[in-house]
RNA sequence: GCCGGGGUAGCUCAGCGGUUAGAGCGCCGGGCUGUUAACCCGGUGGUCGGGGGUUCGAAUCCUCCCCCCGGCGCCA
């Protein structure tokens, strides 16, 4: 059994001079300078010096020797405050057990990105991407608290799916016995079914698209946060919304300042995230802006990736966009009863470019409507027979949407590409490792 | 799927028709009483993505294929 150690930061904020400590951790850098070794030891918490001189250390001088980057050590010795180390503290050793050497590592910085993918497996330990893991964690936690604090029930839909809730084409098939079935892309379908028994619910899923995307916001596998309540209209929805990322952000600057730090991540630009409403503007609104800034757009068409960052750009917070022409939006979206062209959907939009982050409505709740734009999309009634049965046994008017986490922390985080918001990114030509 | 860029040493790149393909970093050896991307000296390092072709001669030109990166559509 091992016997639990203090964090290197502990080490760094809480012990004097002379306290005799225990770390364990990997070797981040070592210099061999005369007759001295230093090492940077890193573990989760952070980076401190370890001084390893001949005088004082009870292990033999060869063990240090062979210290080379990311080797496992343990290190016994005494606190020392000294300017000279990073940190202004260091660890004079006494003794030293290496649990694993290291060969070079293969990563010594200035890799390009293709290599660095493939290495992704050793990458993960670099700053930055601790960085990363730990803004999506604080992330995830603000999420969820602020739904546990709201009343929300957390629920378990399936990941494996027999019909689809988009279009098609971008489902990944696999096996089921001798039936196909496909990887869940939303688990709206399911959660409309749960608000049934639990009124208000939401869930933290995976969800899979096969399409072959190659941008700096897509994944093939990315993590969706689901939400979808009884009684709650459009407008409702977007204040769960607004509750949502303004406390996200508002969680991750007061618990991760140091990682948005050494991310250079410009905090002011979110600061004004933290203070709902956000700004609202109807498809037809944006479409105003949009030709003022150059693009033509005629109505009832969907905007594309260039209009989508003129629009954030007119923005210095996250905003809506809301009611959009029912033909490019999907079945399940209610149409709104003053002007059945649109839909009573809603985008969010993050600014600085970032663009959607979340996507949602009110969904229609009539039976017949539904029944009809099933029919309308090409569908088969029989595969959403399920779900035309929420319709027909006590309807409610519901609403809900769906959250990408690595959206929301690729904006938070201020990073270029999504690929960095997970540990293992997944897209069309990359499954390693 | 479409458009653009790329594949030369472990890494980042230069070389773009002419001897035996180079540099920096890394790595290995040596030196240095305090390093912060250490420094100094010496050494090591290559099927020039793969196949076919043109040529006296190909990393370099042509052709097919493979792989990667960026962008578009789609979306979260």
């Amino acid at each position: 059994m091992f016997e639990r150690t203090p964090d290197i930061s502990d080490v760094l904020e809480r012990f004097d001079e002379g306290s005799e400590v225990v770390i364990r951790g990997w070797i981040h850098r070592v210099f061999k300078v005369g007759g001295k070794v230093f090492a940077w030891v890193r573990d989760h918490s952070g980076f401190i010096q370890v001084v390893f001189d001949k005088s004082g250390l009870s292990t033999e001088w060869e063990s240090v020797e062979r210290l080379s980057r990311e080797s496992s050590v343990e290190v016994k010795g005494s606190v020392r405050v000294d300017e000279r180390a990073p940190g202004g503290k260091e660890i004079i050793a006494t003794e030293l057990v290496v649990y694993g050497y290291s060969p070079p590592f293969p990563i010594k910085g200035g890799e390009d990105v293709e290599y660095l993918l493939n290495v992704r497996h050793l990458w993960l330990r670099s700053r930055q991407m601790i960085a990363l893991l730990k803004i999506k964690h604080t992330v995830i936690q603000a999420l969820k608290d602020w739904l546990l604090k709201d009343g929300w029930w957390e629920t378990t839909p399936p990941i494996l799916t027999g019909s689809a809730v988009e279009g098609g084409a971008t489902l990944f098939e696999v096996k089921y016995f001798d039936k196909a079935a496909y990887l869940s892309q939303s688990a709206q379908l399911y959660l409309e079914v749960l608000i049934f028994p639990l009124n208000r619910v939401w869930a933290l899923t995976p969800s899979f698209r096969a399409e072959k995307s190659r941008t700096r916001r897509h994944l093939s596998e990315y993590w969706h946060l689901e939400v979808e309540a009884a009684w709650y209209d459009i407008d409702d929805m977007m204040g769960v919304a607004e509750g949502l990322v303004s406390h996200a952000v508002a969680k991750t600057i007061e618990e991760r300042s140091n990682e948005l730090k050494l991310l250079n991540r410009d905090v002011t630009k979110l600061e004004s995230a933290l203070h709902p409403p956000y700004p609202r503007v109807t498809y037809d609104e944006a479409l105003e802006i949009l030709a003022r800034k150059g693009f033509s757009i005629k109505w009832g068409e969907d905007y594309g990736a260039d209009e989508e960052k003129a629009l954030t750009e007119e923005f210095d917070k996250p905003f809506f966009v809301t009611h959009f022409p029912k033909r490019i939006k999907a079945f399940y979206m209610k149409e709104d009863p003053k002007r059945p062209e649109v839909v009573l959907g809603f985008d969010l939009l993050a600014p600085e470019g970032y663009g959607e982050v979340i996507g949602g409505s009110q969904r229609e709740d009539d039976y017949e409507k539904l029944y009809n734009r099933v029919l309308m999309e090409g569908l088969d009634p029989k595969d959403y027979e399920w779900y035309l049965d929420l319709r027909k046994y006590g309807s409610v008017p519901h609403s809900g949407f769906g959250l990408g986490i690595e959206r929301l922390v690729m904006w938070i985080a201020g990073i270029e590409h999504i690929r960095d918001a997970v540990p293992f990114p997944r897209w069309r030509e990359r499954i390693y490792p």
